[in-house]
DNA sequence: CATAGACCTTCCAATCATGGTAAGGTCAAG
DNA sequence: CTTGACCTTACCATGATTGGAAGGTCTATG
């Protein structure tokens, strides 16, 4: 199998395939005689397993660890689950960051008649002239 | 006002006030003999503008966009609306990407022991050997 | 067998917004 | 006059991914 088959089998892109080697996230596989790379069931398998961790949200490095305690046959679950709460943690805290920018744009545009008139209470606010909400 | 009082003033670091200069989105100031830059008060009052739109989550763009119709005085306020409103689109599109993505680890973690054992129901998951749920 | 085109290889660059660092010039206080 | 806090430009790095160029290889068809 080379390198296309194993992006079309896994979902990570030749590209990305290639980059996640370069940085040590996953092995270099054997290589045909031409120099193509080769990858096994096996190889295809950790492929996926990076795709669904990086689909999660997982940052690479997490994924690097994560990929490691899949591969220790000995781990701790508690080890496993630290990594996955910390991560619910901080997407967590993004999602209130990015809902807080919500709440205070829905009500400027709401009070913004969104007419032909020049004024503007979503400038206005920008320009810190008028604090209507979220200022700070 | 020299660019480290103008970055106190506004929020925006030195640094920052630099790169938007140089990409365009505010205008390159007055120099003294020696170089420096000077800022007005009216100059701080944009730097203001654009720290409160990134603050907002507006990409560098969309604040050249705001500022732009800012500073356009017949413009109207229909097309900032339209920024705004597209703005939070992406914004509530992220916001559910993130919360799927919590919704998940949150129950592969509930699933998962977090003990001694090597056993872990999220590994499980993201290997696909098990799929307990979301996997796609 | 030759050739076309669909692969593969490496290397380099760009993205976006920001931080850092280095080497050098300037200014104000002591 | 020195010290230290500022300023200047010019690079480099981040994180994850995509893009392209220049060249080699494989496969199917004429």
């Amino acid at each position: 199998m080379n390198i296309g088959q194993a992006a079309n089998a896994s979902g990570v892109s030749a590209k990305m395939i290639r980059y996640y080697e370069s940085i040590g996230l996953i092995r270099a596989p054997l290589r045909t005689d031409s120099n193509y790379r080769v990858y096994r069931e096996d190889e295809v398998h950790v492929l996926r397993f990076v795709k669904r961790a990086r689909t999660l949200g997982f940052s690479v490095e997490e994924t690097a660890t994560l990929l490691g305690l899949w591969q220790d046959k000995t781990r701790a679950s508690a080890e496993v689950k630290d990594v996955a709460t910390s991560h619910i943690t901080a997407l967590e805290t993004k999602i209130a960051e990015l809902q807080s920018m919500v709440k205070t744009l829905k009500h400027l545009a709401h009070c913004c008649g969104g007419d032909n008139r020049p004024d503007c209470p979503i400038l206005d606010d920008l320009a810190g002239e008028h604090p209507i909400s979220g200022a700070h």
